[in-house]
DNA sequence: AATATTATTTAGATTTGTCTAAATTATATT
DNA sequence: AATATAATTTAGACAAATCTAAATAATATT
């Protein structure tokens, strides 16, 4: 199966947005793919045809065993390629998406599997998220809340759900990343937001917004 | 000046055609990205516009400055990435070329300058061939020779003019790789082969079709 | 149930990159 | 110089990926 870019990025929006939901609709893959819906019908009728997709139309898109594969492959590359912008360019995380974006379409499962290995078969990318192995599995993933439902006081930050320059640049500033502890201070019911402790700094209070995107685990 | 994938790879294969030349011909671009005439026809129409090549119907291309400046860029891209792929992935000098015609597209300067310092800032690729700098420089690269022209007895491989997986697997099955020492032991005039000795191998003849593609510099 | 709103699809166009077949120009051979 | 051959361009077509505007279907609201 030979893909090209703009059908691998659909198949791995479609399998992002798919998570749990038996079906994607037309406007909220427009809407990632920052495309028009009429542009995704056109494609929807193309995937289908490749049977990398479920598609009847009005009745939304999911991705058929073969394009979850395809989609897990996807999402592989992309994360083993931010592993390395991170670890070995030194990037920093707010930089690497963009970049990872094109890498992910260069197909070579040896360079792939070459590059997995040269960085220590890592299980999580910066952000956090997952890394499935050459067979398309998941290391089993601990339990992740976001921050704004989490009820222990001392946490740890373990990913992050939105993946925009801007939230990492703001992590960045209040000195957030993957590893650091956190105890919640206090939390107000008023705006949701939450007053929290770095070790070494002073408390300081993040809004609901922030502290959705904040995925964290119980120490 | 964004660019297009086809319209990198046309930039380059102008770039390597050009080398000396005053012009390069439609018929020798088709022939090098295996496409057609008419399709280079095309092309130089669009790189006209975009004043990356002169071009006048019938009288051949050439590239301008601007022109010239970014397919340097390109292959320095392509050159930096052989290195990545052979010093960090063990993968063999036959393997890369494929790979980096692919990698050479994703743009990011700062992608290829953190690259560039995390190989060493390397001056040569794994064919031999000069990786140029950041400003486009190339440093003052060896008089190198074919191994069918050269003189002298005793000599080293430097590089290799086609980088076909061809001609490298058969080199890798006679042991002849970058650095490889070499003594001269007989040239036949007959057809042009030439009978050499690699330490401790005992020695064996290539055609002038080999000997011709062998870059070496005198010892 | 009728109407308004939203989601989705279709129709028709555009851009990019390619092709084949035919026409034209340049070059080589007699 | 005339003719043959080779190189190049043009004309017209197609596939991929996108768009806008209009049509249609689904859903929500009165
Ligand atoms: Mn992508
Ligand atoms: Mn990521
Ligand atoms: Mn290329
Ligand atoms: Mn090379």
């Amino acid at each position: 199966m030979n893909l090209t870019v703009a059908e691998e990025n659909y198949i791995k929006s479609i399998y992002k947005l798919q998570d749990g939901q038996a079906v994607v609709s037309t406007n909220a893959i427009a809407y990632d793919l920052d495309t028009k819906p009429a542009s995704v019908t056109d494609m929807a009728k193309k995937l289908k045809e490749k049977k990398l997709i479920d598609y009847e139309k009005y009745q939304g898109i999911s991705l058929t065993p073969e394009g979850k594969r395809i989609a897990i492959q996807i999402v592989r590359r992309h994360r083993l390629w931010e592993c390395f912008l991170v670890d070995k360019l030194s990037f920093s995380w707010d930089e690497v998406h963009e970049i990872a974006e094109e890498l992910e379409h260069v197909r070579s499962e040896k360079l792939i599997n070459r590059l997995s290995e040269f960085l220590g078969n890592p299980t999580t990318d910066p952000h956090g998220d997952p890394i499935p192995d050459a067979q398309g599995k998941f290391s089993k993933n601990k339990q992740l809340v976001s921050l704004d439902k989490a009820t222990a006081r001392r946490l740890e930050v373990a990913g992050v759900s939105d993946q925009s320059s801007s939230l990492l640049e703001f992590l960045n500033a209040k000195g957030i990343k993957l590893g650091t502890q956190i105890d919640v201070i206090e939390r107000y019911e008023f705006d949701n937001s939450v007053e929290i402790k770095i070790r070494n700094q002073s408390a300081f209070t993040i809004s609901e917004q922030v502290s959705k995107n904040i995925m964290v685990k119980i120490l």
